[in-house]
DNA sequence: AATTACGTCAACCGCCACCAC
DNA sequence: AGTGGTGGCGGTTGACGTAAT
């Protein structure tokens, strides 16, 4: 309390933030958030360099469209699980949280809108996608937490969307669909890094290595600022 | 060309669970 | 058992880009 905190950054992350949070990344591991927010040097909080990290900066992410075989794979996690976006997510490789959730609300929305217009009797049919086994669920629990774990009146929904669509099928269509693609890993950074979990038995030298990052021996750095 | 409306998404906030002490 | 610190999660906001007028 006493002691003065430093006026911590907010908003956009700059690309030498970046850089230098994924320097501390790779010398640390991406568990102690607080101490990387620390040790770094960065203006900022734990919370904000995890999600930073995790939503943008993460090796594995994927980016670029939701397809219609994730379309579907939301839905049905979904109608599962309610919103329960990090569960969801880890269910979808290289998507986050954060992007289902918000490709949720734009596009749900938008369905739960039209679906509201054809109750109300305005002739607006357009389906969710053509490749959407369910959308009943969706719809109808749209925008809260429902989930269809343990409500009755939506197990209907729930079995239907089974019926029509199980998840080892999904998870087929992903994977054939993946390889025929070839989608690459494309985060907005490739590091070059080793994710080394050796480090984290370093404690000892941690306080040894507070140092800045060279940027100029950074193959990806200038590679990537170039662009 | 200027303005408005809309869509998208990165980032913050508050709450909660977990863990170490 | 109680407490404080930290990370994780879901909800929400706001900035920015683009389409429509």
């Amino acid at each position: 309390m006493m002691e003065k905190e430093e006026a911590m950054r907010k908003g956009p992350w700059t690309e030498e933030e970046d850089v230098q949070l994924v320097f501390y990344v790779n010398l640390f591991g991406d568990r102690r958030w607080d101490f990387i927010a620390k040790v770094s040097g960065l203006k900022r909080t734990g919370k904000s360099c995890r999600l930073r990290w995790v939503n943008y900066l993460h090796p594995g992410l994927k980016r670029g469209k939701i397809t219609p075989h994730e379309e579907r794979l939301v839905l049905q996690l979904h109608s599962k699980w309610g919103n329960r976006w990090s569960r969801i997510a880890r269910k979808i490789p290289g998507r986050t949280d954060n992007e289902i959730k918000n490709y949720w609300r734009t596009h749900m929305r938008k369905k739960a809108q039209e679906q509201k217009k054809k109750a109300t009797g305005i002739p607006h049919a357009s389906s969710f996608s053509s490749s959407s086994s369910s959308s009943c669920s969706s719809i109808a629990s749209f925008y809260d937490t429902g989930g269809m774990e343990g409500q009755n009146n939506n197990n209907k929904c729930k079995a239907a969307a089974e019926e029509v669509y199980s998840i080892d099928e999904i998870w087929k269509d992903i994977e054939l669909s993946e390889e025929s693609s070839n989608f690459p890993i494309t985060s907005p950074l490739v590091w070059d890094f080793p994710t080394n979990d050796s480090l984290w038995s370093h404690d000892d030298h941690e306080s040894k290595m507070l140092m800045t990052p060279p940027y100029d021996s950074f193959p990806f750095y200038n590679h990537h600022m170039s662009g």
